[in-house]
DNA sequence: GCCATCGATTCCGTTTTTTGGAACTCCAGA
DNA sequence: TCTGGAGTTCCAAAAAACGGAATCGATGGC
């Protein structure tokens, strides 16, 4: 019901609740246009009164993040910040590990899939890959759902104790996103129970109508720890019966194991790329 | 009597005068190696308080910039910032373009070269390519100059009234970086009227020793305009005499032209790449 | 079990930074 | 010279960051 919501008018783009995120997004409209920008026309594209911009822009400046551009009323991004994003690109082996699992995982099961996290009491999506058939939800990674009508939340919520679980879902009462959507607490705990059991957690249409989803938690690398990550599938209805859905979970836990090799493999510093 | 010191040295890796910069170090620091972070080993890393570092970590994950991994003791890079990275590569035409320039300049010249501005006093040094020369000075963007002992310095200066050339050099003694340094406001004033007669600046050793360099300004790209870009070229004095570097001025000039026009070719938002 | 330990997390009074309306500067065009 | 609009500076109120100390919570030893 309010994936998107808030944020009252026109100027969608700078915001953020502190001053450091706002600077971020300050920097993330000027990357994301190839083009240069006019303190005049950023305060007009982000709502932002000129002096703030103006103190924002000169520190990001002095940090080197954004530069001057030629007559010097004209803004474009610094070294340092293309520096960062070079760095960044080159030294992510763990992620972009995870995406060809999830990439594989797509090809040979045909369905959009998510790797998810549990993350400020919610769902969180952390990496995803889209089906290449034609009908489908588009969702981003970044996106947050709600645990308890989600099909990873359940999974999450299924490895916590009662006392977690208390405190997580007491507060507030569940939200009914459809008109499927498990709003009782003792109904939950019980499909908890089989989430638990079973090992897979479902969503059918609790979250979205027309939604269906299925999610497996990713094994723990030490016995000891815990891992807080799912691989979750999720596709139309019409094309996911229960039947359809079951046959696909090994698939689904076989991508798991691989996720959890991963860790296993570069749990500090190391990566082995050669498969 | 305060405690000043107590971590001064040691951690260089995350600082900033502002909050916002020490979020922008962090982000840095885990950004640029491929592991994943614990707060007590960033802690360690950066010599700030565990606390503080704590409050950043949750700010830069709730904003999506980091995320926690595996047991939720570990941090790695967040899928906005990820984002970020991707559309600032993928969104830098003026600057892969400009880098284009200089590397085909280098290869002509056979010597260092970077694009300079003037910034904060100082002159900046936005981009650069080495040379293949196995003997070469390493320099890297972002570095910053002084202005009276730079080939670009003098040509930034030259190109500025009297008055402006009094309010920035007028306040501190000029600085002997060498034996070389011109220090004499009056003889700097001589050699600013040939650099702008003749449109060009040099620096025969009189910032680092051994270093000799030529600089030649960006034409504005509308007449009203200022450029306020040159293209340096800097080696070792040994394989450049006046001789040499006279004959090199007018491959310095072509590639500052070829400066003027990508800023004429794309002022807002368009940009094309065939030449 | 129970306690000791160590890292993560929360608290909260102090310090620092940010904020943005108003006023000012600078430049170009009439 | 005047005028308008962009960029810049000022500064007192408001907000955020700071970090030492206290607390939480999981692990390991006995």
């Amino acid at each position: 019901m309010k994936l998107v919501s808030k944020r009252v008018a026109e100027h969608a783009e700078v915001q953020g609740d502190t001053p450091a995120l706002r600077l971020v997004s300050l920097l993330e409209h000027v990357a994301s246009r190839d083009q240069l920008h006019t303190l005049q026309g950023l305060a007009e594209a982000t709502g932002l009164p000129k002096p703030t911009l103006h103190r924002m822009l000169q520190q990001l400046e002095a940090a080197g993040l954004l530069q001057r551009e030629g007559d010097g009323r004209h803004w474009g991004t610094g070294s340092r910040l293309r520096r960062l994003a070079e760095n960044l690109l080159l030294n992510s082996s763990l992620h972009a590990a995870r995406h060809q699992v999830l990439r594989r995982l797509v090809d040979e099961v045909g369905e959009s899939c998510n790797i998810t996290a549990m993350s400020g009491g919610e769902v969180l999506y952390l990496d995803r890959v889209e089906t290449a058939a034609p009908l489908r939800f588009y969702l981003q990674p970044g996106s947050r759902v709600p645990v308890h009508c989600s099909a990873s939340g359940k999974v999450f919520l299924s490895q916590m104790t009662p006392a977690q679980r208390q405190r997580l879902l007491g507060a507030t009462p569940l939200e009914a996103c459809t008109p499927r959507t498990t709003t009782d607490l003792a109904a939950l705990e019980q499909e908890l129970r089989r989430v638990k059991t079973e090992g897979c957690g479902f969503d059918h249409e609790e979250f979205l109508p027309g939604l269906t989803c299925a999610a497996v938690p990713v094994p723990a690398a030490e016995p000891k720890g815990r891992s807080s990550l799912c691989i979750a599938l999720q596709g139309p209805t019409m094309r996911l019966n229960r039947d359809k859905l079951q046959a696909l979970l090994p698939a689904l836990r076989a991508a798991a194991q691989a996720l959890t090799r991963l860790e296993e493999g570069a749990p500090a510093s190391e990566q082995r790329k050669t498969s």
